[in-house]
DNA sequence: TCCGTGACGCGAT
DNA sequence: GATCGCGCCACGG
């Protein structure tokens, strides 16, 4: 038996349970802790839980190694504080559930050989990304999940809502790891994200695939972690990208970065591209009000010569916008 | 390893 | 709008 628990502080706590054939057992929704742990408890010693919450705070004073890990690959998520008190309230339900899990018998995986009966922390956004190699893009996030779990998790049934989409992949996450074939990143002293592992072609999807986790990952041993990118690096992609941008075109810092797999690194990119413009059209990158790059100083004439509209030195964004990679 | 530095972006004023 | 403050992040010394 695999359960997954989707947290929410608003909606309620979402439980999912599949067999072994990764049929849905049980699905439940659970107003508050007191009404889940009787549920449980009533659950066999071997089942496994994953838990879409941080096991809990942050022991050094910045995040924690699975989200600064995880962020460096393009995928970013809550981030645990330092303090319980200082958590939001989601969070602090689920420092409860796993406080709970563990009176029930099912103590927090740390990491070490795997064990039936353990529970184990899950981020289903990374899970969905893990499974079917594809970033959500611009598809409907229930859309996206649904087909995401299809075929993976039967019985799920039409009226599934997201939280309940959430919990049942949770739990093929349980399942997932119960089977072998996870990965684990962060550090087991403070708390280890699983996931499913990554389909294969993930370090092949590159480069410069918006909708791909366009990152090397490899698994080894115990607890099976990331290792560094050894392909391409960040740099590699934001030049690729630039590369790609049509004449008559355009797109920002912003865009860029975002189709690297890191969309707050925008500011990154200027100076990327600044220590590499010899090798790309850099002019046909703007600042997100539509201003042409300082260098080359005739960015402007070659956007015009290009057909770029510009307005009081500004480009119009509305026209002439890159919609981003193929 | 650590720290300062930008061709950034966003929200507040 | 324009400007400012602050968070962001890859790089290089």
């Amino acid at each position: 038996m695999f359960v997954g628990i989707d947290v929410s502080a608003s909606r309620g706590l979402d439980l999912c349970a599949i067999d072994d054939r990764r049929r849905v057992s049980a699905l439940v929704k659970a107003r508050d802790i007191e009404a889940l742990e009787p549920i449980l408890r009533a659950m066999p010693p071997e089942a496994t839980f994953a838990v879409d919450a941080p096991s809990g705070p942050s022991r050094g004073p910045g995040e924690r190694a699975a989200e600064r890990e995880l962020r460096r690959l393009g995928v970013p998520l809550y981030a645990a504080p330092a303090s319980e008190a200082s958590a939001p309230a989601w969070m602090r339900h689920g420092f409860a559930i796993y406080r709970a899990l563990d009176r029930a018998g099912h103590p927090l995986f740390a990491g070490g050989e795997p064990r039936p009966g353990v529970a184990i922390e899950v981020y289903p956004h990374l899970s969905y990304v893990a499974l079917t190699g594809t970033r959500r893009g611009a598809v409907p996030k229930l859309e996206w999940t649904r087909a995401a779990l299809r075929g993976r998790v039967t019985g799920l049934g039409a009226s599934a809502d997201q939280d309940a989409l959430d919990a049942a992949c949770a739990a093929l996450t349980a399942w997932h790891f119960a089977a072998g074939r996870w990965v684990g990143y962060g550090d087991p002293d403070e708390g280890v994200i699983v996931a499913p592992q990554p389909v294969r072609d993930l370090a092949r999807a590159e480069p410069a695939m918006p909708n791909q986790l366009a990152l090397p990952i490899e698994t080894t041993a115990l607890p099976r972690r990331v290792v560094a990118p050894a392909r391409r690096t960040f740099a590699d992609r934001v030049v690729g990208i630039a590369a790609g941008i049509p004449s008559g075109r355009v797109a920002t810092y912003g865009d860029v970065a975002r189709w690297a797999g890191k969309p707050a690194a925008a500011r990154a990119v200027g100076t990327i591209l600044a220590a590499r413009a010899w090798q790309v059209p850099c002019h046909r990158v703007v600042s997100v009000r539509g201003a042409p790059p300082p260098f080359p100083t005739d960015a402007a004439e070659r956007l015009r010569g290009e057909g770029v509209p510009l307005r009081d030195g500004r480009v119009d964004l509305g026209a002439c916008r890159w919609s981003g990679p193929p």
